[in-house]
DNA sequence: TCGATATCACGCATATTGGGGTATTAATCA
DNA sequence: TGATTAATACCCCAATATGCGTGATATCGA
């Protein structure tokens, strides 16, 4: 079985070269190259195709965000994890949303890190219960809308792109009465297009 | 310090009295009530106001989906987690959107029961590297996005709820310019209207 | 340097949507 | 039982969005 190729972008020196021991004694990875900016792994990026990037999100020029966005486009295949001191910010959210599929926080001991790796390459994330716990709170559905469950029912088919003649054939009910339901979701959403009642919708987590 | 308080919704009776005994073994948790379906436990729900509760995803009668919103509904400090055998299934992502913010596979072993108690308990989220990363998939975006920056930019705007007014007020251009992006948009998403191009963008996560 | 693509811009006809009303029925609840 | 709410349905008119056309400029890569 080969080694897993992986890349390390972290400005600073001491973490970036014990990263580097801590990986290069394990016997299923092995870093190709360290990088103390995000500029110059990203130029090298499609010709190193690495397996896995760990990066940084507080680095210096382009930040960490940026250059996870880069690798992603240019080598969808290298999977990147976060390297962060922050457990709960919004920076990581961001990051895993650009592309990261789970993170370490810099003060992992070598265990912490060889098993975020493992996980990495069975097709796992690597993150802790707490960040966890905030990707999932944004998922929740809110359980208090102000909405009926019939009006719940319209604006789903609202934010599927519905039309009104769409949405009153699916729920067999009149054209104008989809209209009723709208309006007062409009109403009580206080909003009026179907654009900004999708746009509410998901930010409160109606639907 | 109290022990929190939990309950059991499991039809399946042995695993039932085993989580029972587990947790009640432990120094931080008791079980109040267990239940054989959704359907009590949801109707005593309000009564009983526990901790947490541990769900079954395939139960008789309700399913474990409904249950947890009913839960979520009638006593939002609940935290509900799911009991499952599956991996990777989409009921459990579904368990997760109606409210759980983990899950335990049933045949989990004293600790890894206790651990997820207790993390959840400290505001964390018990689940499996693999659904971790299940819900991050769920979350990124496409770095091989058919439209352009711009159309990208504009799509974003639509996606808030904009008229082709404000639009073009934002990016300073004209409306019949925006006019533009917004057909090519739609012949790149093959859609035509703005709430199916935000549907479509939702789901490619274009945006 | 040619061709493709992105960006910007205008007009007109038609379709869809939104604002303001009104009204009936069934169910729920105080 | 009387009041309230949800769900159903219709009308008119104005505003907005969409379809189809046309065309200019700038940029980037073959």
């Amino acid at each position: 079985m080969f080694k897993k190729k992986v890349i390390i972008i972290e400005d600073q020196e001491e973490l970036r070269y014990s990263f580097e021991l801590i990986i290069n004694g394990s016997d299923q990875f092995f870093v190709h190259k360290t990088y103390a900016d995000g500029e110059e792994a990203v130029k090298e990026i499609q010709r190193t195709q690495p397996d896995i990037a760990m990066v940084d999100l507080e680095l210096p020029g382009m930040n960490g965000i940026e250059a996870i966005k880069h690798i992603k486009d240019k080598s969808p295949k290298t999977e990147c994890v976060i390297v962060t001191v922050y457990e709960d910010s919004d920076l990581v959210f961001e990051g895993l949303k650009a592309g990261a599929v789970g993170y370490i926080i810099k003060n992992a001991n070598y265990l912490e890190i060889i098993r975020a790796l493992e996980e990495i390459s069975k097709g796992g994330a690597p993150m802790s219960s707490q960040i966890a716990r905030m990707v999932i709170q944004n998922m929740h559905v809110n359980p208090n809308s102000p909405l009926t469950a019939r009006e719940t029912d319209v604006l789903k088919l609202i934010a599927e792109g519905k039309s009104y003649t769409q949405i009153s054939e699916e729920l067999f009910i009149s054209k104008e009465t989809a209209r009723s339901h709208i309006k007062n979701i409009y109403v009580k959403l206080n909003v009026n297009s179907k654009s900004e009642a999708i746009s509410k919708a998901r930010k409160d987590h109606l639907i």
